[in-house]
DNA sequence: CTGGTGCATGAGAGG
DNA sequence: CTCTCATGCACCAGG
């Protein structure tokens, strides 16, 4: 059951009846859409709680005070009111009911689980509730609030402003509407998520737009009195202004001098069919908020404060609209597509005339968009939607107008794609080209009715795609663009703050920011490329660096000990350990100690250079020094000796990390893999003065170090993977030297002649792999050979750099040695050289000498899989995994 | 060889 | 898990 009832202020009729026609608007049965009996007008359903008490007659009775409750019939007045969280409120009793956010013990037992209650507990759990402490009775210190409510409220209206204050953290926040299925109010929020909500609640928030509307206005204004939610007010009315521009909000926002409205004039079917646009809109957007509520993580506090810089002339000129639903197989768009448009913009492409123009979607270039292909993928939504329909692959013409009045001719046409459909504009290069848009850059799509005839307009970005792709996304993800339009401050910091995007209008349109894009937080975004801010990669590399100082060779463990060019190494075959962590010092005699605190005195005992002290320790441990080998030895620190102690530690970690910060900005911009890299190299760089200096011989690998040049065996030894083995890593590697190979051979057979191609290629998989179980015949048979060639690569490197990326130096050796700089593609230039050129540049003289290369090669290539499956190795060493295995391949290859 | 065209692929987002 | 869409790539035609 459900209770129907228009929204209509001056009708009050019941609504009742299906999917129609009804003056202008298209609803659907799906629409949940009913149309009032008394005017006609449709609306959307307003279901409340249908867990209510229903006495026979179809009352819904309050249980505590029996008197009636609203039970949707429009003659009665409504007694009863939505609380935000699901539920009701009686109005009489102001007992609650339905809503299980609440833990109001009296009530919770009647509290009714109400599986719709979408902001209540699944977005607010009740320790955020109690960490907030919500109140949910009308606090009397907050009466002005409700006052102001009251008086916005106009039950005849059916205005659902709802009654249910909340305090949080001294703000008095108010749900500011409901909508929609009754039981669907919002929950509450936060203080910092106030001026989000406003945005949000005052898109369609309240059926009747005239009542509510000053009552938002009003609630915004008390909460305004609070010196952190300041331009708030201001904020939710500039939304309010965008959002509902649309429809003939100028009486409604008189004082809002800016905020005008759209060129489209208030007629009825404008009004009426935003009207119905707001509520469906709403739906969709109510499911933003839902998910921006569990996924994306709290807005910085002080978001807001930023926000009273923003402009109000900005605020009130961007233009956000949701477009229109209309057209076959309107699907919810995208909020990232929802066009965003100007009063300039509108007044350039509609010029004088009396045309309305529809902004329908816009779309981020990106980089094959703005390429020569002269193709633009059209989002399938919006093409579908907006243009014209097409059945053919061949698609139409389409005439397309820009905003200086010159039409672009475009094929509409789309591919089919997985049962589905591409849609593309071809031959949009002239128009590209024309108007000089490049990836990154907006276009925007909008019809002017009642002509019907398609314009573009375009706003062009002066950050990379990447940024800005990232931006937008993040953005929209984060709600409303509305959000993004008004945003706080982001303004006159963007043309400074490139690095995470920002879109600086030079033409028609404004900036359109949201301050949180400053903050690159969508690592892994759509944009396949880990992003990471400068400031968490440093502080990753902190964490990382200090993590150094806890890891440890596994104990008990006697590393086998690896010469290279006359450098002394520890292998271990085990992981490596967690340890604990002890402090260096320096002497006045040039002498250095080491130190640990006892995990159960506290106590800081000193401990001979160079031991590795397990994760607990404590003085019964202290073998080295029997006199203090209990916790009741005094310690043998004072406390000034223990504070210079600690400072010199801590200064040790300040020179460190300045070390750290003083790296090239590339270096912290690298990805997030190769920023773990690099903070494991100077992690243990900057160890040395650590711990690193007296537990391992060689000044950069640490004991406990896995990567690969520290978990390889000595040559010819150690576990292996079987040739067979089918690990991931030993079967990427498989993969990708097979891909190597093939694409040599291919490009081999098209170069060379075909004799030269019988005796260089290999002319089947078979033959490869024959030889390669061969050359492990080889390597079986003489170990050695292994070790002379590993030793070769490594004397044949100018400069020994054993950090902790030793696949990227395989990588590098690949490439070659006087390569700067290796990468896939380095990889693939040498798997794509000619193989004789190769072997001339090698000086081999035949494949017998590469055969027992490639027999060598080979034991790099299984030892990746220890490494990869090392764990604890993943971040030390893994960072180049993949160019690694890479490299494996082609040193295999060669 | 170059550029255009059509389709395939896969990462990422959404359901 | 499905869908979207950015992009890769094979194929083809024309110069």
């Amino acid at each position: 059951m459900s209770a129907k009832r228009c929204m209509n202020a001056s009708c009050g009729g019941a609504v009742a009846g299906e999917a129609n026609w009804r003056k202008g608007w298209l609803l659907k049965s799906g629409d949940n859409a009913t149309l009032c009996d008394k005017c006609g007008l449709a609306y959307e359903q307003l279901a409340f709680c249908e867990n209510f008490h229903q006495n026979e007659s179809g009352w819904r009775e309050c249980a505590f005070c029996g008197k009636r409750l609203h039970c949707g019939c429009i003659a009665s007045k409504p007694l009863l009111d939505l609380l935000d969280g699901g539920g009701v409120q009686c109005l009489s009793c102001s007992k609650t009911y339905g809503s299980t956010f609440f833990p109001n013990d009296s009530v919770q037992d009647l509290l009714l689980q109400s599986s719709q209650n979408v902001y209540g507990p699944s977005a607010w759990s009740y320790a955020e509730e109690e960490r907030y402490n919500f109140d949910i009775s009308p606090a009397n210190e907050s009466s002005d609030v409700l006052t102001a409510i009251s008086g916005s409220y106009d039950e005849n209206a059916r205005c659902n402003i709802l009654h249910c204050g909340t305090e949080v953290n001294g703000y008095r926040i108010l749900p500011l509407a409901k909508i929609e299925n009754g039981n669907r109010s919002f929950g509450h929020v936060k203080s910092e998520q106030v001026a989000l909500h406003m945005e949000e609640f005052g898109f369609p928030g309240c059926t009747d737009q005239e009542q509510s509307l000053p009552g938002l206005l009003q609630v915004s204004k008390r909460i305004d009195s609070n010196n952190a939610l300041k331009d708030n007010f201001n904020l939710a009315k500039a939304c309010l202004s965008m959002t509902l521009g649309v429809q003939n909000m100028g009486n409604l926002m008189e004082d809002n001098s800016k905020a005008s409205t759209w060129k489209i004039t208030s007629s009825q079917h404008c009004a009426v069919s935003d009207m119905r646009e707001k509520n469906k809109s709403f739906s969709a957007f109510q499911h933003d908020l839902r998910d921006r509520h569990h996924r994306l993580p709290r807005l910085p506090k002080g978001s807001f404060c930023a926000a009273s810089d923003a402009p109000r002339e900005l605020i009130a000129q961007v233009r956000i609209a949701r477009p229109p639903a209309e057209g076959r197989g309107r699907n919810q768009l995208l909020p990232r597509y929802w066009p965003r448009i100007t009063d300039q913009e509108l007044q350039q492409i509609t010029g004088d005339s009396n045309s309305t123009i529809v902004p329908l979607f816009e779309k981020v270039l990106s980089a094959s968009d703005a390429g020569r292909i002269g193709r633009l993928v059209l989002p399938k939504a919006c093409a579908e939607a907006y243009f014209p329909p097409i059945s053919q692959p061949e698609g139409l013409p389409l005439k397309i107008q820009d905003a200086k009045g010159k039409e672009w001719h475009f094929q509409f046409r789309f591919w089919p794609n997985n049962n589905s459909r591409m849609y593309v504009l071809e031959g949009v290069t002239p128009c590209i080209q024309s108007l000089q848009l490049q990836a990154g850059d907006t276009v925007t799509f909008s019809r002017i009715d009642p002509e019907g005839k398609l314009v573009m307009g375009y706003r062009k970005a002066t950050n990379n795609v990447q940024s800005l792709q990232d931006s937008q996304i993040s953005a929209m993800a984060n709600g409303f663009p509305g959000c993004e339009t008004v945003s706080p401050g982001v303004n006159e910091n963007l043309s400074t703050t490139d690095k995470h995007g920002g879109l600086l209008n030079e033409g028609l349109l404004q900036p359109l920011l949201i301050q949180e894009k400053r903050r690159s937080r969508n690592i892994g975004s759509r944009t396949k490329r880990l992003l990471m801010d400068t400031e968490d990669a440093m502080e990753l590399k902190f964490t990382w660096l200090e993590a150094q100082d806890f890891l440890l060779p596994p104990p008990k463990v006697k590393p086998s000990i690896v010469i290279i060019e006359d450098q002394e190494f520890e292998e271990y075959e085990d992981p490596p350990v967690l340890a604990k962590r002890t402090f260096n010092t320096v002497q006045v005699s040039g002498g250095h100690d080491q130190w640990i605190q006892c995990d159960d005195c506290f106590r800081w005992r000193r401990i001979p250079l160079g031991v590795l002290p397990p994760s607990k320790w404590a003085c019964a441990d202290n073998t080295w020094d029997p006199k203090r080998s209990s916790c009741a030895a005094p310690d043998e620190l004072t406390s000034t000796e223990l504070h210079s102690l600690l400072r010199q530690h801590s200064e040790m970690k300040r020179k460190q990390i300045t070390t750290i910060s003083s790296q090239s900005l590339s270096d912290l911009e690298l990805t997030n893999l190769k920023a773990l890299a690099g903070a494991a190299g100077l992690g243990e760089t900057g160890s040395e003065a650590t711990t690193a200096a007296v537990t391992t011989r060689h000044p950069r690998h640490r004991p406990g170090c896995t990567c690969i040049v520290c978990i390889q065996p000595p040559s010819g030894k150690g576990p292996k993977h079987s040739p067979s083995c089918s690990c991931n890593v030993c079967m990427t590697v498989k993969r990708r030297f097979k891909t190597l190979m093939m694409r040599k051979k291919k490009r081999q057979s098209e170069r060379e002649d075909s004799e030269a191609n019988k005796k260089l290629a290999w002319s089947s998989r078979d033959e490869i792999e024959d030889m390669t179980s061969s050359l492990k015949t080889i390597q079986q048979n003489d170990p050695r050979i292994v070790g002379e060639f590993m030793k070769n690569l490594v004397i044949n490197k100018a400069h020994i750099d054993l950090n902790c990326q030793p696949r990227r130096d395989a990588e590098q050796q690949a490439v070659g040695p006087s390569s700067p700089r290796a990468s896939m593609m380095n990889l693939l230039q040498a798997a794509s050289r000619p193989l004789e050129s190769y072997l001339k540049q090698n000086k081999l003289a035949s494949l017998t000498v590469s055969e027992q290369q490639v027999s060598s090669s080979s034991v790099t290539v299984h030892q990746a899989p220890i490494e990869s499956e090392s764990g604890g190795d993943e971040e030390h060493c893994g960072s180049d995994k993949i160019a690694g295995d890479a490299a494996a391949a082609a040193l295999l290859y060669e």
